[in-house]
DNA sequence: GTGGGGGACTCAGAAACGTACGG
DNA sequence: GCCGTACGTTTCTGAGTCCCCCA
């Protein structure tokens, strides 16, 4: 529960906002009469319009230009140029933190431990927060003893990890083997709380399982921890991120959820290049978005950008239960009169391909639905996925509409990478 | 020199709103 | 043509990240 739930706002009048413009502008007239601005500044290396205070918490809240605007549309270009950048050294980086969970330096460990965290599970860096003025919620480096399991199975170590994130969503994933058995591996897949270390990363992984186990157990000092101790008891996400800019000018944790959010939506796109059911997918705009969405739908997981789950969830599955009940009956009505004398077979065989057709169709929306669920795909579609990867995918395949994935409000914001990429992006 | 908080920005899901569709 | 439902889009504003400055 958020220590300020039930408080009342107040209103904000022209005497709380002080507006920012630029030395040689007439500054905006106040709308209300016998009101004035509370000041008017010309602060050039900022790009708010205007603040106020929050009258709950006293903090700042800004007036921006929207996200349509080419000021945050070259804002947004610099943020995926930089996931570019970390995308061509991501392989020295990774040995560098592979190299440092060995580290006898308690902090050097502790650092590269918690970033091998966020470079595979996209966790968010986790600052410090005041429980008594906002939800109890943490990312990684504020990750206690009490959110973390650490376990076995047939394949070897497990973490289990279960807190609440950003916005009080719960994150719960188990960080694992993949198993030997591939029908098993494919299975546990399709399990959006279960997560795979890397092919390759084996080694590293039982070294960072013994270095978790050291940090639920035990602080550097040599006491026991507690479960509501910190599990990086040495780490802030300030000095995180200065150790970052040491591998990479700019780079820091939020980075890495960017660079692996475009990644997976590149590798998942154009795993469509040499699929065995490429022909089926590519057959119509509704199954070649299909593809789309699921590939958006393994980066919503990664991320873990989920959504209440619609109140009428249940019904509405009943309803499309029954739907799929009725076209059922009428199948096999339609069978049962093929068997009957002076039928027109051939009228009667169309219809039953027409049934089965629709009864597939039907199944396969069902599916979706059921996937999506709780799972949000335009958080990520806004804010993670370089536009350019999609862009140039829609070029590239059967020259896909590019308005079946992006909505008019998407397709503003992003003019600057419709622009910029061709079907080579 | 350093740590904490102020400041400025992005990211987040829910609510509100608009519209298409089918009975 | 009306109405209810579902679903996509837009708006809202809270919740994060991270840099920088100052005590």
């Amino acid at each position: 529960e958020h220590p300020k739930m039930g408080k009342v706002k107040g209103v904000i009048a022209p005497e709380n906002l002080s507006m920012n413009c630029a030395l040689d502008a007439c500054p905006p007239k106040c709308p209300l009469p016998g009101h004035a601005w509370q000041s008017v500044c010309h602060k050039e290396e900022t790009t708010w319009l205007a603040f106020y205070r929050d009258t709950i918490n006293g903090e700042f809240k800004y007036i921006f230009l929207s996200a349509g605007s080419s000021l945050k549309g070259q804002s947004d270009r610099e943020k995926f140029e930089k996931a570019r950048e970390l995308g061509k050294v991501v392989g020295n980086i990774r040995k560098k933190i592979t190299s440092g969970l060995r580290s006898s330096t308690s902090v050097t460990m502790q650092q590269n431990t918690a970033l091998w965290f966020i470079d595979l599970l996209a966790i968010r860096a986790g600052n410090e927060k005041d429980t008594a003025e906002e939800a109890d919620t943490v990312g990684c480096c504020s990750l206690r003893v009490e959110h973390i399991t650490l376990g076995r199975d047939e394949e070897g170590p497990t973490i289990m990890f279960n807190f609440l994130g950003k916005d009080s969503i719960e994150y719960k994933n188990t960080l694992k083997l993949r198993p030997d058995d591939e029908d098993k591996a494919l299975e546990l897949e399709d399990n959006p709380q279960i997560s795979f270390v890397r092919h390759g990363e084996e080694e590293n992984f039982a070294q960072v399982f013994k270095n978790m186990e050291r940090l639920v157990r035990k602080s550097d000092n040599g006491k026991a921890k507690k479960p509501t101790d910190d599990v990086f008891d040495e780490l802030t996400t300030s000095t995180l991120n200065q150790y970052l800019k040491e591998l990479m000018p700019g780079l820091t944790a939020k980075v890495f959820r960017t660079f692996n959010a475009s990644f997976t939506l590149d590798q998942e796109l154009y795993k469509l290049e040499d699929h065995p059911r490429k022909k089926e997918f590519m057959k119509t705009d509704t199954t070649q978005l299909k593809f789309y969405n699921d590939a958006n739908y393994q980066v919503a997981i990664l991320c873990n950008h989920s959504r209440a789950v619609s109140k009428t969830f249940d019904t509405q599955m009943e309803k499309m239960d029954g739907k799929k009940d009725e076209i059922v009956k009428e199948l096999n009505a339609a069978k049962k009169s093929l068997k009957e004398k002076g039928a027109d077979k051939e009228k009667i065989k169309k219809k039953i391909t027409q049934l089965e057709e629709r009864i597939h169709k039907h199944e396969t929306q069902k599916e979706i639905k059921q996937k999506l669920a709780g799972v949000a795909l335009g958080t990520s579609k806004l804010n993670y996925l370089d536009p350019r990867i999609t862009v140039a995918w829609c070029k590239k395949f059967g020259d896909f509409a590019l308005s079946k994935v992006f909505n008019k409000t998407l397709q503003t914001k992003f003019k600057w990478a419709i622009d910029e990429a061709d079907e080579n992006f």
